[in-house]
DNA sequence: TTGTAAGCGTTATCAA
DNA sequence: TTGATAACGCTTACAA
């Protein structure tokens, strides 16, 4: 108090605690409300002399409101939450950007929780930002606790699931179309003339991403018929504690492949740097002796090997989208929930051709 | 307010907006004052029939306090703002979520704005989190904007530089030892028989850590002498849109080598990545042609060619040392800037060794 | 030990 | 068009 007091007597710009609404209108000599009509509906309501002088006053006292004390009053909170299962994962991280982007500007600002793969902390992430009242959400989780998201959901948020969908629940579903995706990349295979394909993936526990794209594999395997093209695969789950089980499954891919090419369709970056690990300690040379393209293009695709193929993501389209469904929901829009998908891209390099010695 | 009471007559576990103080109070019969000591001393102050009295009544409405109007009322928000020069890079986000486990440990939430490697959005970025009132920063920008720093400093929050060090700021700062990272680094390749080095480095505008690392490297060479140990030394600073620059000092670097090895070490891992890139479109083999070492150990450094060695930097004690001196200082503990360096560590692999073939 | 009431920085509902 | 004033959900003197 006393200590206020000093400085404000000195008449020295520094404020040491952040001007408020009460100080601008006692230097603009006007009440509290006409301010906050100056800063809602600027001079719709106001005086043009009455406005300037609120104007200068802001200015002068380099004024902000709180979007605390605004929160409260208001009960929106120009907050968005974002749910991340793992911010090492960079398609995570490429999603965020994307998202960042479009909420910075709509005038939201993201609030991040990262689970740290630790699926359990799903509900509390959840509670902790609706605590601090952000208004909706985006989540990239591993989908295991429908319970977390209904949660939210009946707090009257909206979310926006990306990536995962979480099984039995209503939201919007902003994801790559896997389906296509997985025929693009088994074309592409075959294309190459590998025949003998193995499909490894994260285990995959339920979550939608995984099953999705599993479930395409052997739904192209199938329906290819297999005479006239000799195409035949496999999936394989992989534990992440356990390379000695990876090699096995490269092995018997190629004694399953016999005179045929054998190729490894692989589920996301994470898991086609495990893949390309196994080629290593196999002595195997990529594409020649097993084929290989995988979900997720990244910055260092070109440079493994002889460079790996893949099939890119629209990540920064993904968290655009993504964000921007939230926020028309949080704009008032009325729809049944959506589900977008976005293409993948080809990104054909030397892992899926095959070299004759 | 008739749709509250509607719902709260029928006794159903729906409340369309969360429960508040006042509720539990009234559920238990006490005042707000009660249920707020509860919340905050326990049960120090209160009859053990009131403390279950309140216990049960915040139970049964699933009752959680808002932050919101906590920190309005506190003036502190349990916020803790982390601003990032770019969410893309590895390094950023390996920081990030040390600082957000320490941040999460010590109950607090962080709050993340992302640059998006424009750094002229940093004073944006600490007046936004500033306005949500966070207690404190931590900085892993560019540096180039002291004042919005200091800006941040002067409204008395705690700041944390991780990193990169903004010249004339007075704060904590956490960060690798740069000076015996490089040394570290250029011994490696001495010992591996590299004579002729190159310093590939980002533009280094300014930028703190580069800046170490540049002047580390040149006065490493400086103080080796050069007749005995036949070590030269250069600096380059790579621009990204001109990858041509990059193959011609690389040429240049091999000239100078004559009948020595040449060998690059590079500032961090985008900067790698670039000289892989060059090496691949030279046709020259890593570690025979040219020796390469580079800051920053990646999931996919083992992967590059023949392996990249690497300076691998401890990102996740980097952030949580950083929040632990913010935490501590919002604590209230009075001391000067701090400057804490931690250790790399060398991780040698192929692109060290040259294979005479 | 508990309750009453004021106030944190806003906005919204009244009057004037 | 502007100004009191009462909330928003919480904490904290001060009283009881």
């Amino acid at each position: 108090m006393s200590s206020k007091l000093t400085l404000s007597s000195v008449q020295i710009a520094l404020p040491t605690s952040r001007a408020t609404i009460a100080d601008v209108a006692r230097e603009a000599g006007v009440s509290k409300a006409t301010v906050s009509r100056f800063l809602n509906h600027r001079d719709k309501l106001l005086t043009k002399d009455i406005a300037t002088r609120v104007e200068v006053a802001i200015a002068a006292l380099s004024y902000i409101p709180s979007p605390m004390a605004q929160s409260l009053k208001r009960g929106r909170s120009r907050l968005i939450g974002l749910v991340v299962a793992d911010v090492t994962n960079p398609f995570s991280v490429a999603v965020l950007r994307g998202a960042e982007k479009a909420c910075q500007e709509a005038g939201y600002l993201l609030m991040m929780f990262n689970l740290g793969n630790d699926s359990c902390r799903e509900s509390e992430a959840i509670e902790t930002l609706t605590a601090y009242q952000v208004e909706g959400f985006i989540l990239n989780t591993l989908g295991g606790d429908a319970k977390a998201v209904t949660e939210a959901a009946r707090h009257g948020k909206p979310v926006v699931l990306v990536d995962r969908r979480h099984h039995g629940m209503q939201a919007d579903f902003v994801s790559l179309d896997n389906v296509g995706a997985v025929r693009m990349g088994v074309s592409h295979l075959l294309g190459a003339g590998y025949q003998e394909l193995l499909f490894v993936s994260e285990q995959i526990k339920g979550v939608s991403s995984r099953e999705e794209r599993e479930a395409a594999f052997r739904a192209f395997i199938g329906n290819t018929a297999p005479d006239s093209s000799g195409l035949q695969g496999r999936t394989f789950e992989h534990a992440a504690d356990d390379p000695q089980a990876l090699d096995d499954a490269l092995r018997s891919l190629r004694e399953r492949a016999g005179n045929r090419l054998p190729a490894v369709l692989s589920s996301n970056a994470v898991v086609t740097l495990r893949v390309v690990a196994a080629m290593a300690r196999l002595g195997w040379m990529l594409g020649t002796d097993v084929g290989l393209i995988g979900f997720d293009d990244t910055e260092w695709s070109p440079y493994i090997g002889p460079g790996l193929s893949s099939i890119a993501q629209p990540t920064d389209d993904l968290g655009r989208i993504a964000a921007g469904c939230l926020i028309e929901r949080l704009k008032g829009l009325q729809l049944p929930p959506r589900q977008i998908f976005l293409s993948g891209q080809l990104v054909p390099r030397g892992s899926s051709v095959h070299t004759v010695i």
